[in-house]
DNA sequence: TAGGTTCCCTAACGATCGTTCATTTGAGTA
DNA sequence: TACTCAAATGAACGATCGTTAGGGAACCTA
């Protein structure tokens, strides 16, 4: 019976890379409450309202955007870190700015730094190496000022290896307990970081009150 | 030779509990190597040596067998470190001695440990509930033994709740990486942590020596 | 305005998921 | 030797998984 024009309803939105980034922004906030494996294309594809198939314009699969997302995260950590790091000359120093920006970075961004370290299982072989290797060349940088602020006589550990896996753990942990809606503010949280990272590396009380901003 | 009533095989093996043991143990392993939701029942079976029916005669789905085995680690865990705790009476010691429990066991049970606090996400509602109930019980100890240790004078911490959660997100993790055929044994990683937290927390010298069983 | 390209849709594919069903095996008991 | 029940099997259930095929609407260029 004839069928109505009945003009069905524009159904197509089209948004173009505005399409990408709610796919990104469904995945960090679906991978890192849900999970990786327990959150499906479709839940992906609903958070970011669109159909399951248009996720594949933008990715080649589902693996593919939790690779982008942590490489992104490791990305602009270590990029951040780094230029921290450069601003201060002596090794203590550098390593303090090192944890603050770390922990800051952490707190600014707990979703994506949780999903980055919880969900390295969840590769494939290639890409999970190749993740790794950028955290472990990460965690060097760490150990290397250890080393150097052990050399000069500012820092003591008796097992860099031990300490540098500590602090790394205890700051990188900040994004799965930290609530900017919280009691402390993230410079706060960043400064009672310098300064637990500093006194278990037994550096003198006059540095630590410096390098965590109470000098 | 001969002898050959041959029988093809007794087909069912009867085990009894050592299915429910085999389960458990594949569970762990492969919910630690790789994940809850990526840990299909008929991997769990077959690394057992059953059909995945065989699994039902022991847990009632899936969920529970990650229950089991959180539960049991959280309440031996905490029997433990109490037990260790119980055996000091000043502070500082009591920390330190619930450290190097904490420490120790986390070292022992590395997959246990592991899947215990990173698969809070697979739970459904209550069971979740419960395991950060006791997880944050399990927290508040050791936020209690600094702010006697505070009180008391043998420490110092800017903010308790912050030095909890760092110290114990170092200590848990060494579940992440300790490696008992590494260069340190389990005694050393944790007089080490023992070392790191009470530097953090600013304890007198000739005490961390103490505690750290260097004294 | 025609043609090509980008973007997203509906629909469905085969595989695998957790779970259940009905049955069989084996050990203990009378 | 028969009875009973725990412990396991093989087969299958419906649901959901990641992914793909094919078509159509919106946009760009000429």
């Amino acid at each position: 019976m004839v069928e109505a024009p009945e003009r069905r309803r524009p159904a197509a939105l089209r948004r173009g890379p505005e399409t990408r980034a709610a796919i990104d922004a469904a995945a960090v906030e679906l991978f890192a409450r849900r999970g990786y494996h327990a959150t499906s294309m479709r839940a992906l594809a609903a958070a970011a309202k669109v159909q399951p198939a248009a996720i594949y314009h933008w990715y080649p699969g589902k693996e593919a955007i939790l690779i982008r997302l942590q490489d992104d995260f490791m990305a602009e950590l270590t990029e951040r870190v780094v230029a921290a790091m450069d601003e201060q000359d002596r090794p203590a120093l550098k390593l303090a700015a090192a944890v603050r920006e770390h922990v800051f970075y952490h707190g600014e961004h707990t979703s994506e730094a949780f999903v980055t370290d919880s969900e390295i299982r969840a590769l494939g072989e290639g890409p999970r190496r190749a993740l790794i290797a950028k955290r472990d060349d990460y965690q060097a940088m760490f150990g290397g000022m250890i080393r150097e602020g052990i050399a000069d006589g500012s820092l003591r550990a008796s097992d860099v290896d031990v300490a540098t896996y500590a602090i790394l753990l205890q700051c990188t942990g900040v994004a799965l307990w930290f609530d900017p809606a919280g009691p402390l503010s993230l410079d706060e949280v960043a400064a009672l970081h310098v300064e637990l990272v500093l006194g278990s590396l037994a550096a003198a009380p006059g540095l630590i009150a410096t390098a965590a901003g109470r000098g």
